[in-house]
This record gives structure tokens, sequence and C-alpha cells, in this order.
RNA sequence: GCGACUAUAGUUUAGUGGUAAAACACGGGUUUGUGGUACCUGUGUCACGAGUUCGAUUCUCGUUAGUCGCCCCA
């Protein structure tokens, strides 16, 4: 009486017939260079890295969204099932090879599938409902690299599942709404819903039937995207294309009750709290799993036209069902996170670096140095931001550090104050210059640091 | 995947058919104890490969990479 189990796939007997083939690995004397689409985030763009690591865990946090690390390889066959085997994303963006043992495995393309698996696979749906995941890392497309486009790109997203509320459809986009808004970005949101598969079945039927009315306002390449998926066609940027979309029938009047009033419900919350947002009823998402809401998230003085969304998600009530596990519905957005950066580098105000150095301690000779780097650890243990320039040894230099760096306090430690147990504290700012006895000096220091000093005396810039 | 443009020091740019210049940045120094100014000094196989030429960084072609548009997406 046992349900006949599928027979496993055969596993391909040589690697030879799966066309795994050993491969050499050219020499080359050429200086090596990043791969096309790769790139060094240098320590000198960190400083936006480190807001977007700062931030993101905040508003997480605060939506009590766990975090959750997943592989950056998967079976190639994940992504097919849940993004779509129609989907640019798949048939011609993915990092798809075949490894040593014969598996067709993908650099994951975006994380949503992930967490679907993951969600299956470790029985989430024995936890309390909703489980909210949140995720920060790198994702691979192999694409045309343009700005704020690259081959492997950073994306921070969250995803909600078990719970099909329209509350949660609207705090995902608070959230990703948040998350801009805290890193001093202005976006607005764009807002559509698919309705139910089925919903969007009838409405694909009313949009085909339309579209073939107007064939011949179509040039070669709309054509071609109306044959492959008629929904792509809304959110063209050819002006021709909008102009015949015009008269076409529009999604929104052709929802189910249901589906309308979920989207209702979602825009009342967004209203609620005056979060920005436009109805968009051209906006269509490249992945296929999208059911009902769909977001965008748009600079706020972009237009649609050469302008990159900075992140998207959307609910996709039928994903998990498809991967094989229980009907659970789960709705989730991701945010490009260089495309982010790009905003943060646009503003006139640079951002202030989260680690500001307060105090450089110098020293003048191997006796005095010694006991520099005693003070040093000290000063660090109490918590004052101090730096150091142990390699160098003439005090010149050392000053030029302190004063790069942008510390108010130069600790001068040379025999003469070795001798007297004493450091030379010099303000850079004014040149005021004091002794004070290594005893007292972490003291001291925290007391020109306190918040009141830092009122009395704003800093500079 | 398609189309266009670009490629000279770490960066931004000049320049020439006879093997390169400036500014800024960076390292070192201006008699080994005082920074933000000044002066001196160092740093380039002129992206890679081939062709034309007595000779190519300069002209031509190819490759690679970047930028922009399309496709698509974050």
């Amino acid at each position: 009486m046992t349900a006949k189990k599928k027979p496993a796939p055969k596993k391909v007997a040589k690697k030879e017939e799966a066309g795994v083939v050993d491969i050499k690995i050219p020499r080359s004397n050429k200086t090596p260079q990043t791969v096309r689409g790769f790139r060094d985030i240098l320590p000198v763009d960190q400083v936006y890295w480190d807001y977007i690591r700062k931030v993101a865990p905040e508003i997480a946090n605060a939506y009590s969204y766990d975090y959750i690390d997943l592989p950056i390889l998967e079976e190639a066959s994940l992504f097919v099932r849940s993004v779509g085997e129609e989907t640019e994303v798949v048939n011609k963006e993915m990092f798809v090879f075949m490894d040593k043992g014969g598996d067709v495995v993908s650099l994951r393309p975006e994380a949503t599938a992930s967490i679907a698996r993951a969600y299956i696979n470790h029985g989430m749906l024995n936890l309390p409902q909703p489980v909210k995941l949140w995720y920060m890392g790198p994702m691979f497309r192999y694409e045309r690299p343009q700005s704020g486009r690259y081959r492997q790109f950073y994306q921070f997203g969250c995803e909600v599942l078990g719970e099909k509320s329209p509350v949660l459809d609207a705090q995902l986009m608070i959230m990703a709404y948040s998350f801009c808004k805290d890193l001093g970005i202005d976006v607005v949101l764009q807002v559509n819903s698919l309705g139910t598969p089925a919903d969007r079945k009838e409405y694909v039927k009313k949009l085909t039937s339309y579209l073939k009315s107007q064939m011949k306002y179509l040039d070669e390449q709309a054509q071609e995207t109306f044959a492959r998926n008629p929904l792509r066609l809304l959110d063209s940027k050819d002006e021709k294309v909008q102009a015949v979309l015009e008269d076409a029938p529009q999604i929104l009047d052709h929802l189910s009750d249901e589906s309308r009033k979920h989207l209702m419900s979602v825009l009342e919350y967004l209203d609620e709290l005056s979060i920005p947002y436009e109805l968009n009823s051209k906006l269509v998402r490249g992945l296929d799993y999208y059911t009902q809401t769909v977001f965008e998230i748009w600079g706020a003085n972009d237009d649609r036209k050469g302008q990159l969304a900075l992140g998207g998600g959307g609910r996709y009530d039928n994903l998990i069902k498809e991967l094989g596990g229980r009907e659970t519905p789960a709705a989730g957005f991701a945010l490009g996170l260089e495309r982010i950066v790009l905003k943060l580098k646009e503003k006139e105000q640079p951002l202030p670096p989260l680690f500001k150095p307060q105090v450089l301690v110098a020293q003048l000779g191997d006796a005095p140095r010694r006991k520099a780097m005693a003070l040093f650890e000290e000063l660090r243990k109490e918590g004052i931001n101090v730096i150091e320039a142990f390699s160098k040894s003439n005090l010149k230099q050392q000053l030029d550090i302190a004063n790069k760096r942008g510390v108010r306090y130069t600790l001068i430690l040379g025999a003469a104050e070795l001798h007297d147990g004493v450091v030379l504290a010099r303000d850079m700012e004014g040149g005021m210059q004091e002794t004070i006895p290594f005893k007292k000096v972490a003291k001291e220091i925290k007391k020109r640091f306190t918040e009141e000093y830092l009122l009395a005396h704003p800093k500079k810039k």
C-alpha cells in the first residue's frame, strides 16, 4: 500500500557523460584582475557600507526578524522552480555550472527561493507563525555591468512566512521605507496587485486579446516580449508601447473581491502612517512567484526612465507549495545595496565615519614606545577611541597623522615625560599643551569628551 | 545578448609618429621633540595583442575592461 516512490533520478554514471571536464587552469603572467562585474569595495567606500550594516539589523530587530545565513550555492533547479523558467533571471542570467560530482548548481541570483527552501527543509511550519527572517549578502547574476549593476551585488532582505494578513504586506513596505529613511534617502513606494493566480490568468487573457488588436503598433521587440509574457509589456520604457497601453485593461479593475479587499487593506495601513506611495497598475515584477501585492522602492525624484529601483518585493503565497511544502502564504522584499550606496553618495553632506578617533598616542624612542603601547591599551580598554602610529619614529610624522585622522588630542611621550611619569597632551585645535600624570590620563581624556564639553566646544567642519 | 563611447602615474587630466607632463594624493627628506603652510625627492612596461612604419603611447584592427542606452533587474 505504500505509495510508489518515484525512482531517484539516475546518477550520471560517468562524469564525462555529464559533460564534466577537468579544467586546465591557464597560467598567466599578466597581473591578476577582478573578473567582469566583480569588484573590490575599498576602505574609502566602507563608510557607506558601515551605515548599511548598522541600520539593517536595527530595522530587522525592531520588527522581530531573525537573521539567517543561506548558502551562496544552491541546486540550480531551485531557481527554475521558484523564480520561473521563462524569466530572464533564470534563463540567461544565472551563474550555472556543473560541479565535479556532476550536479548542476548555481550561484544564487536572489535569496527568496533559498528562504522558502530553508523553511521547508527545517520544518519551520512547526515554529510559531509567522516566521520572520532577514538576510544580507551577495547575489550573482550574469548581466552586462553598468552603474548600480554588478554581477556580484549585495541585498538586504526580509521575508515573513506563514501568515497572509495584509498587515504584513504593509509592514514590509514600511520596513523598506524606514530603512531608506533612516539612511537619509527619500523614496516613494510603487504598489500594485497581481491578484490570485486565477485573477492573473483572467487578466492576462483580457490583456492579450486587447494587445492582439494593437499588434500593428508594436515593434518586433515588443512583439517578442508579448509572446513570452504579455505582462512584461506593461512596464516597457518604450513610448509607443505605453501609448498602446493607454486604453489597455487595467489589472486593478480585474481583481477578485478578495484580492481587492486585500490590496485596499494594505493601502489603508500605508495611508494611516502617511507612507508615500503611488498605486501603479503597470508595475509587474520579473520573478514568477509573486501573487497579490507587489511593490518597488524608487528614489523620490526618480522617474522610471534611466532610474533603477532601489528594491522590490511582494507576496508569494504559492511558492512554498510549488517547492514541495505545505500551502504557506508568505511575503518579503529585498533592497539592492549598491544602489543604496549610490544614493548615499549623491547626498551633499558626506556621512561622518562611525569610528571617530579622539586621541593619538605619540612616542619618541624605544623606552617611551613601550610605555606608550601600554598606555594605548589602557585607553582602549577604557573605551576611548585611541589611535597610534608606533611604527613612526619622529614626532612630526605622528602629529601629521593625528591631524589627518582628525583627533582632538595627541598624547606625547618622550624620554623626559617618561622620566617624570607624565604625558604631554596637545590640543590639536589650539596647540595648547599640558602635562598629565600617567594615572590620570584616562580620566582626564574622558572628562574632555563628555557631552557637555562637546556642546561647549562644537566640532569643526 | 544588441548598439554607442572611452582606456596615459593611486586619482583627475594634458600631450606627441622619434619611448611622456601637471595638479592632487601617497612614501621619504629639509641636521633624529611639535601637525594643518613652504621646498626637495620617489612612484608610470601611456590596458593587452597584432598590423602599418626606419620608428607607435600617438594611426588601423582585434581582445579585455569601464561608462551610457536597450533587454532585464536590485
